[in-house]
DNA sequence: TCCATACCCGAAATCGTTTTCGGTATTCGT
DNA sequence: ACGAATACCGAAAACGATTTCGGGTATGGA
């Protein structure tokens, strides 16, 4: 059970390291005859080239790391589906890694992937992460770099991103151009910028339509899931305010209110529309169907390793690359719970 | 910009580079002065061992290797929860790899992985796979291996699994516990194994209960997902079949089937009772919310790996490891759809 | 004074591959 | 038949860390 090395077969062939190693590589100065010897006899103990010996030489692992804040997640998991599947394509593997939304382990992480050698990083920040010299120092050394999702304007990289401010105004749009006049919103948490993003998307979709914008309609969901979604619509009923529309984070926060608003006998969408945002298969399966926004994840994930793979090209060719970013199309679904 | 290594440090500290590896390694023969001088050394030019190096020495890479059929999917995705939160806590990386379900990318995934030199390798079949000699080389390469849900008797490693068939079981049970008599179900493909086990489960409760199996209540739903348990749902209903109970083999087919049940004015569960499979978030979003059985794809993840690093500890330090199965305990969630 | 015993340190081999550089042997042109 | 071009092959030096095996110095005891 011994590994097989170039060694090996060069013993066994009588020839030496040097000419099995080029045979293998079609150097053209070696012999057809010594070429497909030495081929025969590799295909015959099936030999594989020791990763490590290989990267210790080139200096390239062909593997690229990505951190996400959690893998359990519709969105994230299509992100990862779409770089491994780029990834693969181009002879590169993935090692994921989550922080859990905390930048601590997001730090930690990272300075593991740094250890491995990985050839580039992917990554989509946690929502605590305010400090980004971890992810600068990344760029110190010369890294590879792409940041998606969720991003900071901070750090020079390539980015892959929706306008999340874009796509929340299109959803309120929706909601205004299908006859509603008072609108709620459901939004995250104070820090991160997508929730930022889509509340100021909310609030100028609101303005620009004529409408008065009302802090009392915002609710925050902490964690943008369902059981934040029940809580806040339960409050929304509860502080007695009459609305015609919601505009949810996500569509597990949407889909929560719905439910609350079934219990209390409020139709949707005839009395209340309601816009999810993500469109995750759960909306379609919910009744009345949720309309949402389409975020494309598993664009985003290729996008992403497309940039990061022409990043690593330029540095391996030593050519200059300059950061550049892409904003991926979102789209409105329109389903039932809209009119 | 120069990578900082063991000579860099000796050549400033003006001692061998043997002294700096082993001072950074705590060995016993190195002075507390030197040790100290090493260390603060290290920190400030920031080093970080090269991995290659490492591994080409000690033959182990600190990697395992992970092969789903898909990522976007919510019980693998809690799998790889499970993994990578318990290998990152042992200080292994998970490299993640998709089958798509196909049998030949999954040998050439495999293939991968044993290129890579990872020290072990996690795996769910793909459902189109049956031979499984590729598995059995993994073996024969004296690599530790476990497979996981989607397994094979033919390959004798560690395995962590539910047991689908009494899974099944009691699903169907509590359907006639509930007051069902006449039950339908909707199975997934004839090849996959769960697909028969689950299958099996229901057959056998309903024959221990004094109920007539009928093949004519079975139908296939051979992607499992909401469009399936749709058209299933529609074809049951076309077909005049006057049943009170269904149970579908996931929760999305019993989705789909619910919102056609809504569409003909069936009341769930006052006319049909419905259980679902797997307790997806989705279960509880719905409306009603969906009576499912708990798959523990978290815990299973945790488990799988737990035993793999078992198997790699036993084969570093040379010891016989003998292949254990552990069947993980699944329960009925009882929720809205059933009575 | 001499030897034994710690106590420190370093030279060198090793892991398996890549690549440079030079050395034969053969062929070709004239 | 002679010099030059061509084809083919291999020795050896990397890559960066680990580890074995000794060797040197200081300290202690006799």
């Amino acid at each position: 059970m011994k590994e097989v090395t170039l060694k090996q077969i060069a013993e066994n062939l009588g020839i030496s390291i040097t000419t099995v190693s080029k045979a293998l590589k079609d150097y053209k100065d070696v012999s057809k005859a010594t070429k497909a010897a030495v081929k025969a006899e590799a295909k015959r103990l099936n030999f594989t080239p020791n990763a490590f010996a290989v990267n210790l030489r080139t200096k390239e692992s062909k593997t690229v790391g990505l951190i996400i804040p959690e893998v359990v997640h519709h969105f994230f998991s299509s992100v990862i589906n779409g770089i491994i599947d780029k990834a693969e394509k181009n002879g590169y593997l993935v090692i994921i890694l989550q922080s859990n939304e905390s930048y601590e382990l997001e730090k930690k992480q990272i300075d593991l992937l740094i250890s491995k050698r990985v050839d580039g990083i992917m990554i989509s920040m946690a929502n605590t992460t305010v400090e980004v010299d971890h992810l600068n120092h990344i760029r110190d050394l010369n890294i590879p770099l792409v940041m998606f999702d969720k991003i900071s304007k901070l750090v020079p990289c390539s980015k892959v991103v929706i306008n999340d401010r874009a796509a929340a105004y299109s959803a309120t749009k929706h909601l205004i151009d299908s006859g509603c006049r008072r609108i709620a919103h459901f939004r995250g948490a104070l820090l991160p910028q997508n929730s930022i993003d889509r509340f100021l998307g909310y609030k100028k979709a609101i303005e620009d339509h004529g409408l008065v914008f009302d802090p009392e309609l915002i609710y925050i969901c902490e964690n943008v899931d369902y059981d934040d979604g029940r809580s806040a619509a339960q409050k929304l009923i509860k502080d007695g305010h009459k609305i015609d529309g919601l505009f949810a984070i996500t569509d597990m926060a949407a889909a929560g209110a719905i439910n609350v608003f079934k219990e209390h006998n409020i139709a949707v969408p005839q009395e209340i529309s309601v816009m999810g945002f993500s469109n995750w298969f759960l909306s379609q399966a919910i009744t009345p169907a949720l309309s949402t926004v389409d975020q494309p994840g598993y664009e985003m994930g290729k996008k992403s390793f497309k940039l990061l793979h022409k990043e690593m090209r330029a540095k391996r060719e030593d050519r200059e690359f300059l950061p550049v970013t892409k904003v991926l199309e979102t789209k409105i679904i329109k389903r039932e719970s809209t009119n």
